[in-house]
DNA sequence: CATAGTGTTTACCTGTT
DNA sequence: AACAGGTAAACACTATG
């Protein structure tokens, strides 16, 4: 298996235990080592690692991934961000992510001295509310350990996940960053702070990702990989292999249409060369394109920039089309009350606010995203179904 | 300070209901 | 006619070099 299946692999196992946590409190927990003491522990928002190695990198997925701990694909997390290591009877973190990061709120730079950490401390890395939280076990009156020198590479074990939970709803209220998402487009605060806190994001970025590969021209749940970029950086996806389970209501959720026939073939396949694909606008509204976006980061939240890269990513056509769809989406955002805007906060550098969807609508619109519309010229039998903020088309003839 | 990116708003157009 | 969505554009604000 190459090295890129295995990390698309390993995210589908990701995304899958994060489907499994709600209900119950077990995290995926995965060593690098069977053998060694563990002598300290990374807990992320869905799983845990435990640390037997003197040094670990912690750093962002990728194909050149030379990182013990994985922190996915956000583009704020650079590829060896954060370098821990045991010099007994502590820890010291180095940071080498251009971002910095945050230990216990305290921002540390790049190449700030190596800093001795806490018995347990949270590393939160910037512009994300990713969050990894520390902790050591080794007790100072311990003597020294016999810990491997050498980090293993962490290969994640074997997919064998439990949903337990086949009742989540999505529909369920999605908690916002600060608690409060009042009036559209004017929530105050920073949208940091959901650590810890399982909320229906994950189900709905599954959700997005099902709803795209279900878009298939056949109904068939196709390996789809959905974006979770946050930046004009377009590294970052998250990987739903489509032998995954579902509950059975995620599954009505987002049962394909068999309505009327999609007017052009399946946007979400792998951009293809030659097929005549790449020149033809998406039969998606703005709006949809904002929600798949959005659904399908990682945090629930994109830049401008980052639904700038979804869309020129997944969809060709607006790769050479001119900026004028750029001002369209800022149109939509602005527009659609739907859209909330999230500032950044202070400590944070880079341009623009974070874009959410408003979370009483999130599920439905989320549904709604990867719903072809007519084309305009294009006859159809059925209506076209296009986005519509007040929801009030009746679409039951859809299923 | 210049520039580019971001965000808001208005206006107008086309196609659909 | 009303509405949804697309497009263009003016303008203000802000981050960045």
């Amino acid at each position: 298996m190459s090295s890129h299946s295995q990390s698309q692999e390993s995210d589908a196992w990701a995304l899958l235990a994060l489907k499994s946590a709600p209900a119950s409190p077990t995290k995926l927990q995965w060593s690098p080592e069977s053998k060694g003491t563990v002598i300290a522990r990374l807990e992320g928002r869905e799983f845990e690692y435990m640390v037997r190695q003197k040094r670990i990198i912690i750093g962002r997925n990728s194909s050149r991934g030379e990182v013990d701990v994985n922190m996915g694909h956000s583009s704020f997390i650079s590829r060896k961000h954060l370098e821990l290591f045991f010099e007994h009877p502590n820890f010291y973190m180095v940071c080498n992510g251009k971002n910095g990061v945050f230990v216990d709120g305290v921002f540390q730079r790049k190449g700030a001295p190596q800093l001795q950490l806490p018995k347990t401390c949270t590393f939160r890395f910037p512009s994300t509310n990713i969050r990894l939280v520390f902790q050591s076990l080794v007790d100072e009156a311990d003597p020294p350990l016999n810990v491997a020198n050498k980090s293993a590479r962490a290969p994640l074990p074997p997919l064998r996940i439990n949903i337990p939970d086949p009742d989540s709803n999505f529909t369920s209220p999605f908690p916002s960053p600060t608690g409060t998402i009042s009036a559209a487009n004017s929530c105050p605060a920073s949208p940091r702070g959901g650590h810890g806190r399982r909320n229906v994001s994950v189900d709905l970025q599954m959700a997005a990702a099902y709803a795209a590969a279900v878009a298939g021209p056949h109904g068939v749940i196709n390996t789809v990989t959905v974006s979770t970029s946050n930046s004009h950086d377009d590294r970052g996806e998250v990987l739903l292999d489509g032998s995954s389970q579902m509950s059975e209501n995620e599954s009505k959720l987002f049962r394909p249409s068999n309505g009327c026939p999609p007017p052009i073939s399946e946007p979400y396949s792998p951009p293809k060369r030659g097929d005549g694909q790449e020149d033809t606008k998406p039969p998606y509204s703005y709006a949809q394109l904002i929600v798949q976006a959005v659904a399908s980061a990682q945090d629930k939240q994109l830049t401008l920039s980052g639904i700038y890269s979804y869309i020129t990513k997944n969809y060709p056509y607006y790769r050479t089309a001119d900026k004028g769809w750029q001002n369209s989406i800022r149109h939509n955002l602005s527009l659609n009350r739907y859209f909330i805007k999230v500032p950044r906060s202070q400590e944070e550098p880079g341009k623009g606010s974070f874009w959410r969807i408003d979370p009483q609508s999130e599920a439905k619109l989320i549904e709604q995203a990867f719903r072809r519309r007519r084309q305009r010229g294009v006859p159809c039998f059925r209506v076209p179904f296009g986005l519509s903020s007040s929801f009030r088309r009746d679409y039951q003839d859809w299923y």
